[in-house]
DNA sequence: CTCCGCCTGTTAACCCCTTTACTAAAGGCC
DNA sequence: GGCCTTTAGTAAAGGGGTTAACAGGCGGAG
């Protein structure tokens, strides 16, 4: 049995489809009576106008699409993005609205937007200019970028360079010489280019204080790393075991970081006694784990606020498009001396 | 200027609309020159489909509607969720669908499901009987419910009444006699019956082993309580600062117990010295915190899963109402003695 | 007793796209 | 050269609603 239409709602009530809609949409435009008759039968059959037509003619969803170049089985592993995901759905709750999250169907960034029926999105990890985005610009539709490069469009970022800057010079001041970096893979294969966006951002940081530290910066040292937990592991793991021996780590982020503290640990490395480590992001759990995790702190909820806000803004037609930076600053505790 | 469709395409590619559509969906009903020109034009304004007529037309979406009786806000912050959608990612990954993720509006349920483009819903948290769920079922459209009461709908829960009472049991062993109990808050105001669902399942199961122990069950030690990590440190409080002086916790989630941890450690109450504290759901931080949460664990990922698995089946036709129950089972660690 | 305007309800156009005929031209075959 | 089959494209009918424009009935004002 289909599902009832507006058509069978309007027959069995005895009048005319437009007089359904008036009574779901405007009902003082008909007689009480009536709207209550069609109401009855609306709910005796479980009908209600299906969402995809009123949309179309409505011209929008309440829908916002965030897309993140990963898996979703990696995103919601990541408390960075649940953390996130807190911000912007705050302000989807204030508006109701729903909260579509996406990741690239069958490699295609490009197909995953376009068949989702929201009304703009938010692109975490990707620069504006990137080649599956900016379809996006042309057809119109908002969007507002965080974690990445923005020139025109609306963007949300955290100070990544000057902060990472300041976890590398904190180690190498106090004497470390051979430290093991942590960085972002590119957020897609097509990507051959490493320094792209946030990545980019945070490992300029790091060359900034080896190079004014004037510690020779190794290629070796630099490791693209999976932003997961199992990634951050296995990296750390196969550098110690291929015989690098690091006295101190960075990661690009605290999933990373924590995938590190479990290598170590299988290992029987003691942090912060034979290795130190930073993270970036100051994840909720950062400050719960044992040994608490020294990290770069950055405003993750306010971010998807923002975020969400200058969605919510360029969809009303306000167009202000502002790139937005955040502080962030190191936070020093039990993963380093 | 409004985003194109496939008229102007039409138009621009000197074709018929029809034309336009082929080109996109059926290219080989075409001659490859004319394909490419359209495709060209198309490229040229960045015209892509609407998702929404094509949905429309089609009869699905791609979308699969994930619906929790919380704020956003407040499940984004649960590592107990945020593990849940990892497993229901998955599947999305998997058959390249999104995921929806809506919360009540403006306080009804029945609304945000109205309004919502998805091919089926994960119900998480209420009963299949929810008098907002219903309506679903006469519609027609495919749900699952989680962690929730069903009869006929597919669902998957733990084996939540055997796992609190063992984890009730295992306290009361060790002579605890004095234990506040932070149960779940009924999901919805409307509903005055604290007792519903999960949360009944699992009070029951604490219920049980008090009365097996002969000990009698004080009402006051029982509070509803947030599911968050805000509502368990202010319910935990509140009892404390009355003068409630319980000898231990028993927490109806891991983010309530770890409210409860950071309560007690604002008032300087060491756990477990003074206080055991036994959670539920063994979400990822509970091993990691310090101390390590003893808990019930249960296999959320999994859960998710299975849910998402089962609905996708739904969907596909395929009618075959299975109740899922899964194991949970007591994981004592440095919260209990 | 008209005329006007409101109240209710209807008809028809439109939202944007897909898909099922249907047509006309081109190619194959004898 | 005539007939049949492909090939390439089009027109029209939805899919399920909303909404602007319109029509008939009625009460009240003049």
């Amino acid at each position: 049995m289909p599902r009832a239409t507006i058509t069978d709602i309007a027959r069995q009530a005895g009048v005319s489809p437009t007089a359904v809609s008036f009574a779901f949409n405007n009902p003082s435009r008909l007689s009480p009576s009536t709207v209550e008759r069609i109401l009855a039968v609306a709910h005796n059959l479980g009908y209600t106008p299906n969402p995809l037509s009123r949309a179309l003619v409505a011209g929008h969803t309440g829908m916002l699409g965030v897309i993140v170049p990963q898996t979703m089985h990696t995103i919601f592993a990541n408390p960075f993005f649940a953390t996130l995901f807190q911000g912007i759905g705050g302000i989807c709750d204030q508006h109701n609205m729903g909260m579509l999250t996406l990741s690239p169907r069958e490699e295609s960034l490009e197909q995953a937007l376009a068949r989702a029926p929201v009304d703009g999105f938010i692109i975490v990890g990707l620069n504006e200019q990137h080649h599956e985005i900016l379809p996006l610009r042309k057809r119109g539709i908002p969007f507002v970028i965080v974690d990445g490069d923005a020139e025109t469009a609306p963007a949300v970022n955290s100070d990544d360079e000057q902060s990472t800057y300041a976890a590398a010079a904190h180690l190498l001041k106090q004497g470390h010489r051979e430290v093991l970096i942590l960085a972002f893979e590119t957020p897609s294969r097509h990507l051959d280019n490493v320094f792209y966006g946030v990545g980019a951002r945070r490992t300029w940081g790091y060359q900034r204080a080896f190079a004014e530290y004037g510690v020779h910066w190794r290629e070796t040292w630099l490791r693209p790393t999976h932003g997961s937990l199992e990634g951050g592991a296995q990296s750390f793991g196969v550098a110690w075991d291929e015989g690098y021996r690091p006295t101190a780590v960075l990661a690009a982020s605290d999933i990373i970081a924590l995938g590190v503290l479990r290598a170590a640990r299988q290992r029987g490395i003691q942090i912060p006694a034979d290795v130190e480590l930073i993270g970036y992001d100051d994840i909720p759990v950062a400050e719960l784990v044992c040994p608490a995790l020294s990290t770069v702190h950055q405003p993750i909820v306010q971010k998807g606020q923002l975020a969400g806000e200058l969605l919510v803004a360029a969809l009303k037609g306000e167009i202000h498009p502002e790139q937005i930076m955040l502080e962030a600053r190191l936070v020093l505790r039990e993963t380093t001396r």
